[in-house]
DNA sequence: CACTTGTACAAGTTATAACTTGTATTAGAC
DNA sequence: GTCTAATACAAGTTATAACTTGTACAAGTG
């Protein structure tokens, strides 16, 4: 064990169900390619700025969220590791997905066997 | 369109939902090998046989479970379809896990290159 | 037919999640 | 230090989900 034990609650349970609501799945959408204040991310909805805020805090503590502070401003972005547990469910439940996956990889790209993330 | 708008509720949303619950995850552990009744899937549990019954619902309507009936019982099994908009999901937050996912179809298929589900 | 078994449906309760309004905190600007 | 901006925290409300107990239904058995 490493980095393990990261004090969130990366449960299966708690990032399923944090990718259970659009809002937050349109959350990690804004922020998947850099970070994004928490005002930017809220002006998208129509909810009020602290509905967003806990939507964000949820996303937070199932540690899909990564956090740094600039001033007043809190800057979010996606933090993939936890989707690690999707993939897992997602191998278990249909494992012939990874040989589509992997089809849909090599039709990407055709001579890259295979970077890691 | 050839086989779709399956008159069930298989959004990202309702298949997340069904999925974010262990009882529910282990319904479908149950029933991935082979199709189990009703009855023995409630046996796993503590839960009233009712309450499971209820789960299996949620699962039946996300799409995840196929019914067939046989007497008086009602045979479950997995139905994976639903699961293509987790994977989808899974793409667009975290495409290198496709890398990942091909890597290990390698280590454990070396020479299968990719029959599909 | 009455009886039993396997299961779902129905209504009610309690727990939890989503959202609202109000307020506190923190950092920077004047 | 006062003001404003960006944000979270806090408490309350309402909606939804999980579970319970009770009951109905459908299929097989004597």
């Amino acid at each position: 064990m490493v980095g393990r034990t990261r004090s969130k609650n990366e449960t299966p349970d708690a990032v399923l169900r944090a990718l259970a609501d659009p809002h937050r799945r349109q959350i990690l959408r804004l922020v998947q390619h850099g970070e994004l204040p928490a005002g930017q991310i809220a002006a998208s909805f129509t909810l009020t700025q602290q509905a967003v805020s806990q939507h964000i805090g949820v996303l937070k503590s199932a540690g899909l969220l990564t956090e740094r502070r600039d001033g007043t401003r809190r800057l979010y972005s996606l933090r993939q590791e936890p989707l690690e547990s999707v993939r897992g469910l997602l191998a278990e439940l249909w494992p012939e997905a990874l040989s589509r996956l992997k089809r849909a990889v090599e039709e990407a790209h055709p001579r890259d066997s295979g970077r890691d993330a």
